[in-house]
RNA sequence: GCGGACGUGGUGGAACUGGUAGACACAAGGGACUUAAAAUCCCUCGGCCUCUGGCUAUACGGGUUCGAGUCCCGUCGUCCGCACCA
């Protein structure tokens, strides 16, 4: 009996449309099952889903459906980072509006999001510039500033002088704005800032609680935040300029070395600096230069290590009568530390080629471990490993790490050293000069200074009426929305027109889910009752920055009452980009793009090669890079979707590549995908009706045992590789499984099968679909039906498998003799080593090898391997 | 420069805690069905040889072990993060 082909495009709506009806992915808070909380990061609305979105939510999907065919009461929501720029430069080139920009690609985002068949709890949906989400952050930055987590100070700033506003330290990628690209300059303004560093110990600390995490993730925070130990060394100066400082402290991990300083090292922009240089006019310009300094990789790389003699002294802190010379130093910097540093060459590769450069001295004062007698001679690279002091009066004879606590110690007592603890992390500025995006809650007043907007005043919402005919913020610009009453003391007053950093959106988005509609920032019992977010699956791109500011989220909201845990993602997975081949040809000399579907590809014997369609020009096929616009590598979901159904593409995106890797989108990947769809569709279909009528019963038997085994253990299995998130593996069991039920299946068709053996194949197929429904759901669901269930396939559990029937009875052992397989032996699984070591020395080729004589050991491994070593 | 990850067929990748290397898939080649094509089905598919068998093979060179893709040392290469951080 023929079987039509499976259609997509009929059965995927249908079943869309079921499940809404069914709403059976709305959740209670209260259910009582046990909850598990499965976040994607939400994406920004930029227009259209690509296909890097596809694979995050295809993967996110997977485990929510079968967390759910498990028994548990699964959140799995999802919402729309809308503030940012992007719409902004939209509104300025197209002449729309940020809001109905956004919003339009909300929609169009929605549906396709939709067309994918993910088990969402679209009641809970809201985007971050909804008035109901950033009246709720609102009144949480206005927690913050209460609880001293917010302040505002007059700070250097990184300018983006294309976007025209201010980026965070995060945001600058090699002295360039992360989202523009443009050279950032530093200027003084006056920011918002949150004091992420009140919590650098702890959210350095947790880390190591955080098991599931990539260790990857964890180390690349470790290193952003950067703790390191030392002490803060005074070296006083020998003879006080006329202005105000009498010594200079430096910040050093290594105060065990003070006996081998040579020289002080300080910041351009250090206030020592600064004052000497009103009076020296060449120190002027070698600030200026320093300044213009780039910060780039490469240009740090080649940049020299310049220093400038300050003509001042200071005295050792250890040694009598000893005078170190000062120079300001193109490589010290001043938001570091302290700005100032002592040089040790004999033991820091930078500190000894400036001393080489200026011809200071070089004095070792460690000596390694294995031999503490030699003297180290340093030519031109310095010694930094552990060693044993020398030379260096009380601390002669001690290990580094100790010398430095009596470093310390003696400096203590002296009033010249205290142990500090430095971090690389800042303060996250926040204060945007933008118009899209959330408005700080405070008001200017010339009398009353800064005042928060009281919380009943809240929302402060964005005027809608704005222009963006000039570069720069149109809320400064609005003629009347910045002029508000002072809620003091009622004074004409002026509201902030900085909006804060999208980040900020979110970095507590998971906590609102909990509680969308809720007309406080959370509910707290809601958010401690699902909280941790269980999974969290996104993009390595968000490793540091996102990650980290949701993590300082959460310690704020536990220290403002809004919920009560400090880590936000108790799992977190980074997922590979989407990556596709290249194509150019050459139009008029110049290379071009082209797109995937302008060219056809053959692949014959000796290699393969493509055209362009239509004028058979030959075409270079180029590297393999992530998908995008400008190199027009990009397939469109909704065109695959179109053609394959969302099954097909989520079943592609899940299969070959192990998830934390790059996956290449092929076009041939798509097809096999698709082509496995409608076998399993012919398989099924065209036995339909005889696995509709078959009796469950007994299958455990001879065949039917072994396809009954086959079953339970894929079953088994396939939960396991879900559970570690190896779809590409889960994918080839499915496979294995679907080959084996092949013949069967005939058998039934043809009536030539036992009554057990139907039973096990009747029992295959529906444990089958079951364990594919995660993947492909609406495809499961439509299977379902075929083989004659009337329940939704979305509903059932997942499969109970029974360890006792993966058991086999009979085991193959391959045998080797020195170590290299000569042969196999089946034997009884209850078989104790006595017995398989007399049945193996009975077989063929090992009595051969032995040749009448004794082996020397013979090596048994339960259930693995036998080695006979002769 | 510092830190980390990785290196397996033509390709994506499997291989548990050291135990049969190459599961599963893609591509390719051959065949069946067909007037033909598509679809489908069957076969071959790391290399070499004296081919019902054997040798060799997991970037390269050593080592530990009865046994190494897996552990250790060294070399080379690729990718990622940070970057004048004192």
């Amino acid at each position: 009996m023929a079987i039509e082909r499976y259609n997509p495009r009929e059965v995927e709506p249908r079943w869309q449309k079921a499940w809404d009806e069914a709403r059976i992915f709305e959740i209670d808070n209260d259910d009582p099952k046990p909850k598990y909380y499965m976040l994607e990061m939400f994406p920004y609305p930029s227009g259209r889903i690509h296909m890097g979105h596809v694979r995050n939510y295809a993967m996110g999907d997977v485990v929510a459906r079968y967390r759910r065919a498990k028994g548990y009461n699964v959140l799995h929501p999802m919402g729309w980072d809308a503030f940012g720029m992007p719409a902004e430069n939209a509104a300025r080139d197209n002449n729309t509006h940020p809001k109905g920009w956004t919003y339009s690609n909300i929609d169009t985002m929605r549906r396709q999001l939709k067309s994918m068949g993910l088990s969402l709890d679209w009641s809970r949906e809201f985007a971050t510039c909804d008035v109901e989400y950033y009246h709720q952050q609102q009144a949480l930055f206005l927690d913050f500033l209460e609880a001293g987590l917010v302040y505002r100070r007059k700070s250097k700033v990184n300018w983006d002088p294309v976007d025209m506003t201010v980026l965070a330290n995060e945001q600058v990628e090699n002295g360039r704005g992360w989202r523009s690209g443009a050279v950032v300059e530093q200027r003084e303004l006056v920011q918002w800032f949150f004091r992420i560093t009140e919590y650098a110990t702890d959210l350095l600390e947790s880390l190591d609680e955080l098991d599931g995490w990539p260790e990857k993730v964890r180390l690349m925070q470790r290193n952003w935040i950067g703790r390191s130990r030392g002490a803060r060394v005074t070296f006083p100066l020998v003879e006080r300029q006329d202005g105000t400082a009498d010594s200079i402290v430096c910040f050093s991990t290594r105060p065990d070395t003070l006996y081998g300083a040579s020289f002080l090292a300080i910041s351009a922009e250090h206030p020592v600096a600064l004052e000497r240089a009103e009076s020296v006019p060449e120190l002027r310009e070698f600030i200026a230069e320093c300044r213009k300094l780039g910060t780039s990789a490469a240009e740090v790389e080649k940049a020299e290590k310049r220093g400038f003699d300050l003509g001042l002294t200071v005295a050792h802190p250890f040694i009598e009568g000893k005078q170190l010379p000062v120079y300001a130093a193109n490589f010290v910097l001043m938001d570091y530390g302290t700005g100032a540093v002592f040089g040790c060459p004999a033991h820091d590769q930078r500190d000894l080629e400036f001393a080489r450069k200026y011809g200071l001295e070089v004095t070792p004062v460690l000596a390694p471990l294995d031999a503490p007698d030699q003297p180290v001679a340093v030519s031109d690279t310095a010694f930094v490993d552990d060693g044993v002091l020398i030379n260096s009066g009380p601390l002669s004879g001690l290990r580094k790490d100790a010398a430095i606590e009596k470093a310390i110690e003696i400096l203590a007592g002296k009033g010249l050293a205290v142990a500090e603890t430095n971090f690389r992390l800042r303060d996250w500025g926040i204060s945007r000069q933008r118009y899209w995006g959330c408005p700080i809650p405070v008001i200017h007043c010339d009398d009353c200074g800064v005042v928060p907007v009281p919380k009943s005043d809240l929302p402060v919402r964005l005027p809608d009426d704005v222009l963006f005919d000039k570069p720069g913020n149109p809320l400064d610009r609005h003629p009347t929305w910045r002029n508000v009453p002072c809620p003091v003391c009622g004074k004409e007053a002026r509201r902030e027109t900085d909006t804060m950093d999208t980040f900020v959106d979110s970095s507590w988005y998971f906590a609102r889910f909990t509680a969308p509609r809720a007309d406080t920032p959370t509910l707290p019992a809601t958010a401690n009752a699902w909280l941790p977010v269980d999974l969290y699956i996104g993009g390595v791109e968000h490793a540091i920055l996102h990650l980290l500011y949701s993590r300082f989220f959460t310690r704020g909201m536990q220290a403002t009452g809004h919920l009560d845990l400090k880590e936000p993602f108790r799992g977190m997975f980074t997922q590979g980009m989407v990556v596709h081949e290249t194509y150019q040809i050459d139009r008029d000399g110049r290379p071009e793009w082209l797109a995937p579907t302008e060219i056809n590809i053959s692949e014959k014997e000796g290699g393969r090669s493509a055209e362009r369609i239509g004028t058979g020009e030959p075409v270079r096929i180029g590297a393999i890079e992530k998908m995008s616009k400008s190199k027009k590598n990009v397939v469109d979901p909704d065109d695959i979707i179109a053609t394959y159904g969302a099954d097909t593409a989520r079943f592609f995106m899940l299969s070959d590549s192990p998830p934390e890797r790059d996956v290449i989108w092929t076009a041939a990947g798509v097809e096999g995908a698709h082509r496995f769809v409608q076998k399993i569709w012919r398989l099924l279909g065209e036995s339909a009706s005889q696995l509709a009528a078959i009796q469950a019963g007994a299958a455990d038997q001879g065949a039917a045992g072994d396809l009954s085994r086959l079953a339970h253990k894929t079953v088994s299995a396939v939960a396991t590789d879900i559970e570690k998130l190896a779809f590409n593996k889960a994918v080839a069991r499915i496979y294995e499984l679907v080959n084996a039920l092949a013949a069967p299946l005939s058998e039934v068709r043809a009536g030539r099968a036992t009554p057990e053996m139907q039973a096990a194949v009747k029992q295959a197929c529906e444990y089958l679909l079951r364990i594919l429904a995660p993947m492909m759901p609406h495809f499961a669901e439509e299977c379902w039906r075929l083989i004659g269930k009337s329940t939704m396939i979305a509903l059932e559990p997942w499969p109970a498998h029974d360890e006792t029937l993966i058991a086999e009875d009979l085991l193959h052992l391959p045998v080797q003799i020195n170590g290299k397989k000569r042969a196999d032996l089946a034997i009884e699984a209850s078989a104790g080593p006595e017995e398989i070591e007399a049945a193996v020395l009975a077989l063929d080729a090992v009595c051969l090898a032995l040749d009448g004589k004794q082996p020397k050991k013979v090596i048994i491994v339960p259930k693995r391997i036998v080695n006979v070593v002769i």
